[in-house]
DNA sequence: GTCTAATGCGCG
DNA sequence: AAAGCGCGCATTAGAC
């Protein structure tokens, strides 16, 4: 173990690895040795600790979510505030406010529990080291915990710290908050502010975090530019959920009651017809014997032999084998669907309503380098993944008054980046000539007179080819036997032949490194998908740029929420044409000589946008809106 | 009961 | 020769 305490008074020292960390406690809290401190040292290590954060709510932004403590430190000593204390809360606003200063965290945890408690935003004036590790190894997988990183980087002073508090929440429990992860979240909220391990846990914190910098930024001579641009990206990224999305509360609870009753009916009818929830396994038990009664017998089944009940499987039991089964079963099997199809509905309903703050906005956060291809991911709730096609989900969310929505999407441009990247002469006339791609492939596959089953499987073949698929996937997407696949890969192929020369040059690749300097380690077993990793990490890219340029001419606009390859800003009324025209300027480019095009569209007051013969709340079955 | 891994389905 | 890619979350299945 470490050596016992032997500092100042109000001090504990430990000395992991060698090196001499003071922690300088709340209980001796001296200012003007802590405005000394602070003024000794550009870069502060900054970390939080706080009561315990419940996913399925508003987070950062519930009412009780608190600030236990707050850490600031250099390489070597650390001063653990309390800002319960209203000295030292003036001492902690002093030092998050003051415009000169920087901070380095880890995650945007901490810079969102200080606007969250103390109503600071630290904007840019922070750099996380987690977005630095991302940037060094992309895969998710690699450890970019804290913990990790500064066992790898430095010493294990830190994991040595954490397993004491950990061992020291779980002594101290008491009896009811010992199960599973329950001591966790008691110790996050009780485990008394002036304990030993919890301070020292907490002041070695920022320290490592401190630490760590230095030791990240080293390794990334060849691409720093990329920590500047992520930056930036992660403090817009975090303004967006500060500032949260307005949810049209009255809206989302009519709807959620709506779709409740269309369940509760489906269910309470399988119930009264057969003595058995829909959804228990007693339901599939007997659907099972009906289907083998009735001959059908080609649907899948779970490993231990189970019929398996998806809305798919349903589906076809509704349309392929109708004839095949008795009224009454079709019945039964129609309300099971219904209940398939509304609790994906009713589940992103109540994660909307639970995950708003008492003012009715909700927080997502977005992860900006998610994906090994710097995609970025939306949780709390997860807005990149609602149902396109019914437009009530999306409806949910609003503008703030006196402002609308405004979308700007980027037009096939995965295709547009293939052509970019690989140079192929085809595809690059193709594309500037302007006319439908799909179409043109077809054309060029099929010859002029290509009937639309052609065109929709060289479509595919189209995707299946920038994604790394074969003959076997297209043959499974299309319904066409495998040799047909076969021909249309290789007439593809033939069509395109320098998408794929440059496909397989980057398949041998063990780095795939991107037009902007970005690193993608390429899976041994799936060199294949380097491709991709190229085409959609340079696509998403190019939105950053595109964003980039945008938010720079245009400072005072709200950037609303990112979808992968479409940006939705929300502006004033009176400025929605002038800046929907701007966007789609700022988006519409040229990469490598091939056009990347962007469309906007004023959206309105709402996300979604209902067909106007429709109301919301009846809970029709959904079903694609005309553009 | 509790937990995790796999599956299904939503998006691009 | 063959191989689609990248995500999040609810539910289900199976293990403990």
């Amino acid at each position: 173990m470490t050596a016992p305490p032997a500092g100042p008074p109000g001090c504990y020292v430990r000395r992991p690895g060698g090196r001499t960390l003071t922690i300088h406690t709340p209980a001796g809290f001296d200012p003007r040795a802590f405005t000394a401190f602070a003024a000794g040292e550009e870069v502060l290590g900054l970390d939080v600790e706080t009561s315990a954060i419940n996913d399925k709510g508003p987070r950062h932004f519930d009412p009780g979510f608190t600030v236990r403590l707050v850490q600031f430190a250099t390489t070597s000593h650390a001063w653990v505030l309390d800002p319960a204390d209203p000295a030292q809360n003036a001492a902690i606003r002093a030092t998050l406010a003051d415009p000169a200063r920087r901070f380095v965290t880890h995650t945007n945890y901490d810079p969102l529990a200080v606007w969250a408690v103390f109503g600071i935003a630290l904007g840019q004036r922070v750099i996380d080291t987690h977005l630095i590790s991302k940037l060094l190894d992309p895969d998710e997988r690699s450890g970019h915990g804290l913990k990790e990183l500064t066992a790898r980087h430095l010493d294990t002073g830190l994991t040595e710290a954490e397993a004491a508090l950990h061992a020291r929440m779980r002594a101290a429990a008491p009896p009811g908050h010992r199960a599973g992860n329950a001591w966790l979240t008691w110790g996050w909220n009780h485990l008394p502010a002036d304990d030993e391990t919890y301070l020292v846990y907490a002041g070695l914190d920022a320290v490592y975090v401190r630490r760590l910098l230095p030791a990240l930024l080293r390794q990334c001579r060849a691409f720093t530019h990329l920590v500047h641009m992520e930056q930036w990206l992660a403090a817009r990224s975090t303004a967006i959920t500060i500032r949260g999305l307005l949810l049209d509360r009255p809206y989302t609870t009519e709807l959620l009651t709506a779709v409740n009753r269309e369940h509760t009916d489906a269910e309470t009818h399988i119930a009264a017809a057969l003595g058995v929830p829909g959804g228990s396994p007693r339901f599939a038990a007997w659907l099972d014997h009906q289907l083998t009664a009735a001959g059908v017998t080609d649907l899948p089944r779970t490993p231990t032999g189970r019929l398996q009940i998806t809305a798919d499987t349903l589906t076809s039991l509704t349309t392929r084998h109708a004839t095949a089964l008795p009224a009454d079963v079709r019945e039964l099997v129609a309300a099971r669907l219904t209940m398939a199809r509304t609790s994906n509905l009713i589940a992103n309903l109540r994660s909307f309503l639970n995950s708003a703050d008492p003012d009715g906005r909700v927080h997502p956060q977005i992860n900006t380098l998610r994906a090994k291809t710097a995609r970025m991911s939306i949780t709390g709730p997860a807005l990149q993944t609602l149902k396109k096609h019914d437009p009530r989900l999306r409806h949910c969310f609003r503008a703030d008054p006196g402002h609308v929505l405004i979308s700007c999407d980027f037009s096939q441009v995965e295709i547009r980046v293939a052509a970019a990247l690989s140079q192929d002469p085809t595809l690059i006339r193709v594309i500037a000539s302007g006319v439908d791609i799909h179409d043109a492939t077809a054309s060029l596959m099929y010859g002029p007179g290509f009937i639309e089953q052609q065109r929709t499987v060289s479509k595919r073949a189209t995707f299946g080819t920038l994604y790394g698929g074969g003959a076997g996937a297209l043959a499974e997407q299309t319904r066409v036997t495998p040799q047909t696949a076969r021909q249309v890969i290789t007439r593809w192929q033939s069509t395109y032949p320098r998408v794929i020369a440059y496909t397989r040059a980057l398949a041998r690749q063990t780095l795939v490194i991107t037009p902007s300097g970005r690193r993608i380690p390429a899976d041994p077993a799936r060199g294949y998908a380097n491709g991709n990793y190229m085409i959609q990490s340079t696509a998403r890219d190019l939105l950053l740029a595109a964003v980039y340029i945008f938010a720079t001419l245009h400072p005072q606009v709200q950037l609303w929420l990112f979808v992968h390859d479409e940006v939705i800003i929300q502006a004033p009324r009176a400025d929605a044409e002038r800046l929907r025209d701007a966007l789609q300027e700022a988006m519409t480019t040229t990469f490598r000589g091939v056009p990347i095009l962007a469309h906007a569209e004023i959206l309105g007051t709402h996300w979604g946008r209902l067909h106007p013969e429709r109301t919301a709340t009846t809970g029709h079955p959904e079903r694609p809106i005309a553009a």
